[in-house]
RNA sequence: GUCUUGUUAGCUCAGCUGGUAGAGCAGUUCCCUUUUAAGGAAUUGGCCGUUGGUUCGAAUCCAACACAGGACACCA
């Protein structure tokens, strides 16, 4: 029996008793006309009243038990729905005294109920219903968590994400809020006549990001198949093949380490411009931003933590290297050579791969002295290629990738640049990532011969950019954590310790 | 992957330098017909994360392991 703690077992009795008082715990006959929330907006004028109540309103709403105060012949309750919480009322007179009785031994905190009654104002000045009927709807076996302190271990709260949403009121708005950003999105491309597609998340390259990813087999096919680390090979596919903005919001799958800002599975909205450019995404970012901040209600500075976000003014925009010089504070000579660059590292006593390109250098230096101190939203621009082989190079600097990030908040939210479309170079690239791949770097790009092949088609001149959802909406609901914007974030298996030692 | 802190009743937490485990809430039994974490009286409930070790004796000391929070590393 799963259900087997005192309690539990208390209480699927009282079900059963419930049962034999022909009180179907578990029934569908539930119909309500009302709910929490609108209960007390229909009825907020009963205040005007003589009585302050009016017996020929009559409502049902329904909900979960959260408080209960039993006073002998009487009973409040506070029931809790999507919408709020409601008093309720009852008495041994309003309900009857038989089912009074039972209902005092058999209902408690935790069971879902309907009650039917008319509104009223209790002498502490509180909108409640009078309840004339009171129906279970389901019987809680498992009872909550404290009423006052509620449920605080996070542990519990990710691996009973229900069970949080119950006692925590707040994360379902934060859940409600992500929501409305997706659909906000959503609709923000499809006016701007971006195609919503579907591609495949089971690749048998993957490919569109540095990351190592998770491995399956296909059984049928008797291949290993990769879940995708991005959707943009096959995004830019399709701008090949004729379609000319395209977006896509969906899950991608990176197999490597967890904490604040990664989950292995995360959300991230890419999409594809044709004939337009990297500039053209970081203005379409941020009349994205304004969109968010102006329909969630939110004002033009924001609270992130401890720090104000300030989204008043148009995103500074800073050119990688001059990000190093002017917020990392290293000097113009260090950043010039290899050996500087080393030398600089070392002296302030940080690990360094000795083998690592110049470009590889900079990123590092970048992510130490660089990326936390970006709090207000601001592009970075012109990476070293060797850091972005998809990305297209300057026509002035062979050196320098077309290519932009967003940071806000010390996090990277999003990244976009103009496509590399010259299919010899593409290929190119590619065959130099296999050598970094050789050399050890497991989350350098693999190969795509057919995604080459594609932009030997044709690729017409098109930016592209990702923006990661779960973080974007760790901003715009001030969480620290991106387990708390994820509903049911990746946690490892609680195993059942069976070791013990067998008599011999 | 590394470091660090934690794991005690259903929940939130005490438990000192080792001497056989406590509180509040919840539950159970009573009293109470307008309460707001309602109140009053009594009371049930513990493989002290797991496995070993030290010791006459371990929730407490030591080790390994598991899981979690945080930091770092990798990445978005």
């Amino acid at each position: 029996m799963i259900f087997n703690n005192q309690y539990e077992l208390q209480r699927v009795e009282k079900a059963e008793l419930l049962k034999e008082l022909g009180k179907n715990p578990y029934t569908h006959n539930i119909k309500r006309d009302s709910t929490t929330k609108k209960f007390k907006d229909d009825h907020e004028q009963i205040k005007n009243l003589e009585n302050m109540r009016d017996k020929n309103k009559e409502n049902t709403v329904a909900g979960r038990i959260k408080f209960l105060r039993h006073m002998g012949k009487a009973a409040f309750a506070k029931i809790e729905d999507d919408q709020g919480v409601l008093q309720v009322y009852f008495s041994k007179e309003s309900i009857g005294e038989d089912w009074f009785k039972s209902v005092k031994k058999l209902i408690e905190v935790g069971d879902i109920i309907s009650v039917t009654g008319f509104p009223f104002i209790t002498k502490t000045g509180e909108l409640s219903l009078h309840v004339k009927t009171l129906k279970l709807a389901t019987k809680s076996i498992t009872p909550l968590p404290e009423k006052f302190h509620g449920l605080t271990n996070k542990e519990l709260r990710y691996r009973k994400r229900y069970l949080d949403m119950i006692m925590n009121y707040k994360i379902k708005e934060t859940f409600r809020t992500r929501s409305k950003i997706v659909s906000l999105i959503r609709n923000f491309f499809e006016e701007k006549n971006f195609l919503e597609v579907e591609t495949p998340m089971m690749h048998p390259i993957p490919g569109g990001a540095n990351a190592k990813p998770f491995v399956t087999h296909h059984n049928a096919l008797g291949v290993e198949r990769y879940l995708r680390i991005a959707p943009e090979l096959y995004l830019k596919r399709l701008i090949v093949g004729g379609f000319e903005a395209v977006f896509e919001i969906n899950r991608n799958f990176r197999n490597e380490g967890m904490d604040l800002t990664h989950n292995p599975e995360f959300t991230m909205i890419e999409f594809y411009w044709a004939y337009h450019t990297y500039y053209d995404l970081m203005e379409l970012t941020q009349e994205m931003f304004a969109m968010l901040l102006k329909q969630l209600k939110l004002p033009k500075k924001i609270p992130y933590g401890d720090i104000e976000i300030d989204f008043s003014k148009k995103f500074k925009i800073l050119s990688y290297k001059n990000a190093l010089i002017e917020i990392g504070g290293i000097s113009i000579e260090t950043l010039e050579t290899k050996k500087s660059v080393l030398a600089y590292l070392k002296d302030k006593d940080e690990e360094v791969d000795e083998k690592l390109s110049l470009g590889k250098l900079y990123e590092k230096l970048f992510d130490l002295y660089v990326e936390k101190k970006l709090i207000n939203p601001t592009f970075i621009i012109d990476y070293p290629i060797e850091i972005s082989p998809l990305a297209r190079k300057k026509d002035d600097d062979q050196n320098i990738a077309e290519r932009f990030e967003l940071f806000i908040a010390g996090h990277e939210i999003a990244n976009g640049f103009n496509e590399l479309n010259d299919p010899i170079d593409q290929y190119n690239r590619f065959t130099s990532q296999l050598k970094i791949k050789d050399e050890g770097d497991g989350s350098a790009h693999e190969m795509d011969e057919d995604y080459v092949r594609a932009l030997g088609y044709g690729l017409p001149p098109t930016a592209g950019q990702g923006i990661g959802i779960d973080r974007l909406t760790m901003i715009l609901t001030n969480e620290q954590s991106i387990r708390d914007v994820i509903l049911f974030p990746a946690m490892k298996p609680v195993h059942v310790n069976n070791n013990k030692k067998e008599d011999i």
